[in-house]
DNA sequence: TAGATTGTTAATCGATTAACAATC
DNA sequence: TAGATTGTTAATCGATTAACAATC
């Protein structure tokens, strides 16, 4: 689905659509112009229409787009409407963290739970999410048809993990550890190294 | 610093460095070709070549690069011998996470304590780093002359936090709060949006 | 030497920006 | 109507890839 958009697009449009939900309900509001959220979000004001393009919202010359319109075609494209489960494996201090978040339903995606091989966390609740052995992974990813992962393992872990992780139907991964994981290409994998974009700060001073 | 570096190539530094050092001592292993790297990390082998090109190290026809050599010189490249601090701000879930996270210290950077407002965890430790109330920021970045931080705090806190990070001395941020921060663009700032890549992979599906 | 691999120059590709007609 | 803003087409910019000479 939603094949033909740019990467670097969509990666912008949930940026779009946080700013504009933050956007409080006024008069004045109920219009907003490409101009405006380029300003808000530091970017050119032709990119912005472009990439709102994509969606089905279409804006009026002279006012702009209806605010409550785009935020709706936003939530269409990036399917925020069919609610998706998913699992984190790793219940370390960053899995921990992830399962207690609340950000992940402003874009229809619960956790459902998470893995870890540590007999003392099996068993127990982090925000009232389970914390399962490995061994749940195939049961728990195909009962509730779970495509989505997140790994917060360690780097020595991850490679072992993404190939369970496809095994037991996982079609997109969120990764954490510091490793090019090795699948399948129809598996999306997005990388998240938080030390390595530290460093890269770092390098910049 | 490194002024001159494309900040897609720079991105992909660690990168490098990480993949190197996974490699293990052997006698095979002196060696190193682009080729190899660019097959582990899935890039194009000519672009390895350009990326490791800004680095100091020059490989030779016929065998490649001398492994240690190259991580010596994306060490040096990254700045990583300067050993660095950093701060978090925000000790709840995921600022604890970090703060418990080693990894930072492959990249010669130091988490030396969170900052937080909440009352009860001002004054206590996670992983034997320090969490202190808003009120030591400045006394703690300006003694330290820390110009490395981390934003862990709730979207509704951290354009903020983010000035009060500015006026202690800091010079780049790395903001985990889903919204744009607006600072003096002398300010480095890399976004980490957990939820939003979340979502972009949930779209992909 | 012959062959593999580097480093560089030119070509391609994709993303962003500029220009501008359409339009409410 | 006049003016502001959209949407689109063309131009630019930057990143990646291809081609290939240099070289150990």
């Amino acid at each position: 689905m939603n094949k033909d958009i740019p990467i670097f697009s969509l990666q912008r449009l949930p940026v779009y659509l946080n700013y504009l939900r933050t956007l409080p309900e006024e008069e004045g509001n109920y219009y907003i112009s490409s101009g405006a959220i380029a300003q808000a979000l530091r970017l050119g004001e032709v990119l912005v229409r472009k990439d709102l393009a994509y969606t089905s919202c279409t804006g009026r010359p002279k006012v702009g787009y209806v605010r409550k319109e785009l935020i709706a075609a936003l939530e269409e494209f990036l399917c925020i409407n069919n609610k998706k489960s998913a699992i984190i494996v790793g219940a370390g201090g960053l899995g921990r963290a992830l399962l207690g978040y609340g950000g992940f339903t402003h874009y229809g995606i619960e956790i459902d739970a998470a893995f870890d091989s540590d007999q003392n966390k099996i068993g127990t609740y982090v925000a009232d999410k389970p914390i399962y052995g490995m061994d749940k992974l195939n049961e728990v990813c195909k009962e509730a048809s779970v495509t989505l992962a997140i790994i917060a393992v360690p780097a020595s872990a991850a490679q072992g993990i993404a190939e369970k992780l496809v095994a037991a139907g996982i079609k997109a991964i969120l990764n954490f550890a510091p490793v090019q994981l090795t699948v399948d290409e129809k598996i999306k994998v997005i990388n998240m190294d938080v030390a390595a974009n530290l460093a890269v700060l770092a390098s910049m001073l």
